[in-house]
Order: structure tokens, then C-alpha cells, then sequence
DNA sequence: ACATCGCGGTCTTCAGAGTAA
DNA sequence: ATTACTCTGAAGACCGCGATG
């Protein structure tokens, strides 16, 4: 059986009362009152239960994260971060991980309302969105819009697109094709495209949409392109290794540009292009607008954008 | 204020314990009150406290996982895996990563006990064992040991050495550098050692070890080497790219094996060979282990190896 | 259908003992 | 002896649900 708190109070020969008081360090007590509790407390490895804790209306002190997957190394780093940094705040991280799958989100959704969670970190990107209306928790959505009351932390996908393009302008492509995701109506991959557009327009150019979902990126590369723009790294390096192949060589016979920048590709590939992201900044920035929201759950906090940088290949 | 099973039978206008009945689906129930239930329950969007649930000592619920990090694409699509196959049990998941820091996982493992997991899965690779007897939840232990009454699950990595080693010789590589890691004198990674050594000996061949932890693999690379077995997929690509630079191309120059066998890395890299650890069937076994402690905690449950395989990169 | 208890804590109330001014 | 203050304790309500009678 495990330690309880009557168990803890026995052994120190005092009343539960006092051992309360101890652990949750309120009211006044006697220097050696406190260290006979801890002593027992030592002694029988004593944990106060957290479920009975968080059942007073105290806070669990438990995050939610709701993202598609893990196996995306940008949302594995994002995730990793987000974790350290809520850990060192005090918090434990419930990760759930959707799938892509609406079904599974709402489950969880529920999931983590029913475990009441202090708050929830959504990198979702597929949920209805009249489902987060009825979430009481305060919610923090990373690059998306969720509802009109949802702060949203991105980075600056328009800047993200302008510099992926200047790149190849930069290095004289010719014929240029761009990787779009005509699902993705509601996030700021529109913006990404929109900084695409503006700047190439800005250079009198013009480019190839090629959507994501209806293109079989095999037959369509190489073919007539030296300047890709890829949707993400993962997708990047999947057409570098269509044009490797081909015999053709990065950044020589053609120029691409990969997106989101985690810390593994550039140890893996550092020869990709990218635009990067910076994980680090995009946690801090939702850790505390949530925690602002969990503070003062009536105020309307203010969406936030990072700024990325791009990567060149050194030589 | 969130709804609580007694709103919800204010509003159908009948007893808690009726609803409660409907909830857990036991007793003798009218359709009618069924009905009148469910209504009641989406108009207040009811969920039940899963909290105070668990405090009746019924099962939480929760699995915890606790692993060094999710940055390691191998650990991240694990975790995936887990996740997705216990979600699709009932479980949810709690996931820890220590980041190397045993402080960080004596914490997390706290936590964990704390609130009431039903088990837990560790891919731990730096706690003191000690740590782990005073567990009470039931556990089980990927590729590590913990202590005696630990199952563990793990891929065959004496196997895994012998497949790496087997793919140096057949390509007539002349002289052999091996990547190991001595502070892992406790993990199956000996195995693999002890595989490599094994093959060798077979064919009169001798090797040279090198310590992850007191090299720089941008000074011995390329060197005399046109043969390594890195330890994982992310090193072995570092020094892919050592090589690279001098100019030496991979599977033709030089032949170098990698361990972990991440879809993402044959994703992005299909040019790497490398020992596959089957994820899928780690993540069954792993569960099914989990689910015989947590069934019959006093039975000993024995460890499961899972055999790998070797990925040859096509062409 | 109702009432009541129990899970493991938190917190409040009321009270009492000891010490000091 | 009076007041005041510090430390501790006993008892009970309560959180939301499940189980019993």
C-alpha cells in the first residue's frame, strides 16, 4: 500500500492537521514539527496523491498538447521544448498526439478536459473548429486559427516565403515551382504562399503551384525545374533525393528550399537550404501567453509572431 | 462552472445514482431514462471527472512513458507508436522526457506515482536502479536493465551488430572503425558490441574502437577508415557528411552501416544502410508486457527479444 | 429514488497549551 | 493575573464520483 497522509502523520506523532500544513506551508509551525514531517516523509516515501490534490479545484498542475504526430522533427523538437520548459515551471505535459485524425483529437480533447488539464497548447491542424468553443480550459494555439477568443503564437510565415524565394532569385533559377497545400485554407501556409507571391511579383516572375495532395512528386521532378520551394524539410529532402538520382546536385544544378528548420536536419542534411523556425522562441512565447491566460482567463491576450531566419549551406 | 453528474440529473430531472447507472452501463435501465440521460449529458457537454473516478481505486487510465528525449526520431516514432496503440486500448499517456538528467526522471517518476499511473514504460538510459524498486506501479523496461523484477523488451542488438558487420565485410571494406559507447555497460548495446567482435573474429578480421564521448569525429574522419558501424542513424550521418566534404562518396568510396532504422531517417536518407528496429513490434511487445504486469502484478513476466533486419539502400 | 459513505487529500473552525510581556 | 501570541490538534465539510443498502 501506498503512503498516505494519515500514514505519514502517525509516524510522526503528530495530527494530519499539522502535516498539511507542512506540506502546503501555511499557518506557523515549529522548526522541529517541520523536520519530523519530512523526516517521515523521507522515511515512507510518502507522494501526496495529485488526483486527490486537483480534486480541491487546486490546479493540476498538467498542459495538454495536442499535436498531429511526433515523427515530424520539427513538432518532436517543438515538443521536447515545451515539455523542458513547462517541467522547470512546475507543470507535467499530456501529449496527445491526433493523427491527423479528427475523431482521435475530439477524444482527446475530452480526454484532457475530463483530467483537467490547467490549460492546453493546440498545434492541431484539423479540428472543426466549433469544437474548441466549449473548452473552458484557457488554450493557446501554436500557428493556426482556432476561434476568435484563441491567442495564436507562429512564426512569420509571409517573412518565411519572402526569404525562401529571394534565396532562389538569389541564385538565378529559371523555372520555379512552389509546393501548396490547398487544405491548409485556415493557417498561415497562406501567408507562407502570400510572401512567395509578392516577392516574386516584386521581380517580375512568375512560378508553378503544384498542390501537395494532387502530385506525384517522382514524375513531376525533375522536369522542368531548377528552383524548388518545398513545403517542409521532410518533403525537401524527398525531392532532393528524386533529383539525386537524376544526377543532378543540390545547389549546383538546382537551387530548393526546405521549411521549418529542426535541429536534426540541419545535423542530418546540413546541405539543405532552409527557412528555420526557432523552437526555443516559439516556446517561451506560448508558454507565457498561456500562462497568461491561466492567470487572468477574462483578458484577451494578444497573438504573437516570431520572426525566422533563413539557413544557407556553409560552402 | 463545469457540468457535474449531479446537473446532469437536476436536468433529466431523475437521481445521480440513475445516471450514474447509465454511465457505467450496469443495473436495469428504461430506454426512456437512457435517452432522457444522453440528452441531458450533450446539452451540458458533460464529461465525467476522470480525476475523482480514479480516486474510487479504479484504473487511472494513465500509462506513463518516460524516455530521454523525443528529439532521436527512433525515440519519437516509439513513442508514437505507443501512444497510438495504447490510445486505441483506452489508455492515455503521460510522457516524460528526462533528458539525459537523472534529477529531471527522479522528478518525473515521482509525478508519475503521484498521479496514480496504471504503468509504466521506460526507455531510460541513466537512472540509478535503486530508484526503480520502490515502484509500485508495474513496469517494463525498453533495451535496459533495471532491476530483477523488471521485464524487458528489446530488439536483438547482438543480432543487429552481426547484420552491420556482415554488410562491411561483403563490400571487401580493408580497415574497420567502430563507434562505441562504454558508459552503456548496462544496456543491451553490449550485445551489439559483442556481435561485431563475434563476426569479425569469424572472418580473421580486427577492428578499431573508437568512444563516442572522447572523439572527434571530424578529426579520425575520413582518416584511414573505409569502413565504420556508427551507434545511430543521426551519428552516422554526421559523419556521412565528414566524408562528403573530403570528397568520398557513401557506398562507393566508403561503406558505413547506421543503427536505429527511423522512418524519417530512410525517408530523408535512403542511402544510408542501416539496422532496422522494428518499431511496430517493439511497441506490441512493449504493451502486451505492460498489459500481463498490470493484469497479474505478482506474476514474473519474461523479457522479449524482437529480431531486427538490415536495410540496404535500393540501387 | 434516495441517502450515505468512502477515496485522499485541503481547508476552515474552534479550542487548548505553552510562552512571553 | 491579564493579555497576546505562537504552535498544535480534533472534527468536519468538501471536491465529484461510485457503490451499497
Amino acid at each position: 500500500m501506498v503512503a498516505k497522509l494519515k500514514d505519514v502523520a502517525e509516524l510522526a506523532g503528530i495530527s494530519v492537521t499539522t502535516v498539511s500544513r507542512v506540506i502546503n506551508n501555511y499557518g506557523s509551525l515549529s522548526e522541529k514539527t517541520i523536520k519530523k514531517v519530512h523526516a517521515a516523509m523521507r522515511e515512507l516515501n510518502y507522494q501526496p496523491n495529485a488526483l486527490a490534490r486537483a480534486m480541491q479545484g487546486k490546479p493540476s498542475k498538467f498542459i495538454g498538447l495536442i499535436f498531429p504526430n511526433l515523427i515530424n522533427p520539427f513538432f518532436a523538437e517543438l515538443v521536447n521544448e515545451l515539455e523542458r520548459q513547462l517541467f522547470t515551471k512546475g507543470y507535467k505535459t499530456i501529449i496527445a498526439s491526433s493523427a491527423e485524425n479528427p475523431e482521435i483529437e475530439h477524444d482527446y480533447l475530452s480526454m484532457l478536459m475530463a483530467n483537467q488539464v490547467d490549460g492546453i497548447i493546440s498545434g492541431s491542424h484539423n479540428l472543426d473548429i466549433k469544437e474548441y468553443h466549449q473548452v473552458t480550459a484557457p488554450i493557446v494555439s501554436f500557428d493556426r486559427y482556432l476561434a476568435d477568443n484563441i491567442p495564436i503564437v507562429s512564426a512569420d510565415s509571409y517573412q518565411g516565403g519572402q526569404l525562401a524565394t529571394q534565396y532562389l532569385i538569389e541564385h538565378q533559377v529559371r523555372r520555379i515551382a512552389v509546393m501548396v497545400d490547398e487544405d491548409q485554407s485556415v493557417s498561415p501556409t497562406v501567408n507562407r504562399l502570400q510572401g512567395v507571391v509578392d516577392y516574386l511579383g516584386q521581380h517580375h516572375r512568375s512560378f508553378d503551384p503544384l498542390d501537395v495532395h494532387h502530385v506525384d512528386l517522382a514524375t513531376v521532378f525533375p522536369g522542368i525545374y531548377d528552383g524548388v520551394i518545398a513545403s517542409n524539410d521532410v518533403q525537401a529532402l524527398r525531392i532532393v533525393n528524386i533529383y539525386h538520382r537524376a544526377g543532378l546536385r543540390l545547389n549546383q544544378d538546382y537551387f530548393l528550399t526546405g521549411y521549418n528548420g529542426s535541429t536534426l536536419i540541419r545535423q542530418t542534411n546540413p546541405e539543405l537550404p532552409t527557412v528555420i523556425q526557432p523552437i526555443a522562441e516559439l516556446s517561451t512565447k506560448l508558454i507565457a501567453t498561456l500562462m497568461t491566460r491561466i492567470k487572468r482567463p477574462q483578458d484577451t491576450v494578444p497573438s504573437v509572431v516570431v520572426p525566422v531566419h533563413f539557413y544557407t549551406p556553409q560552402n
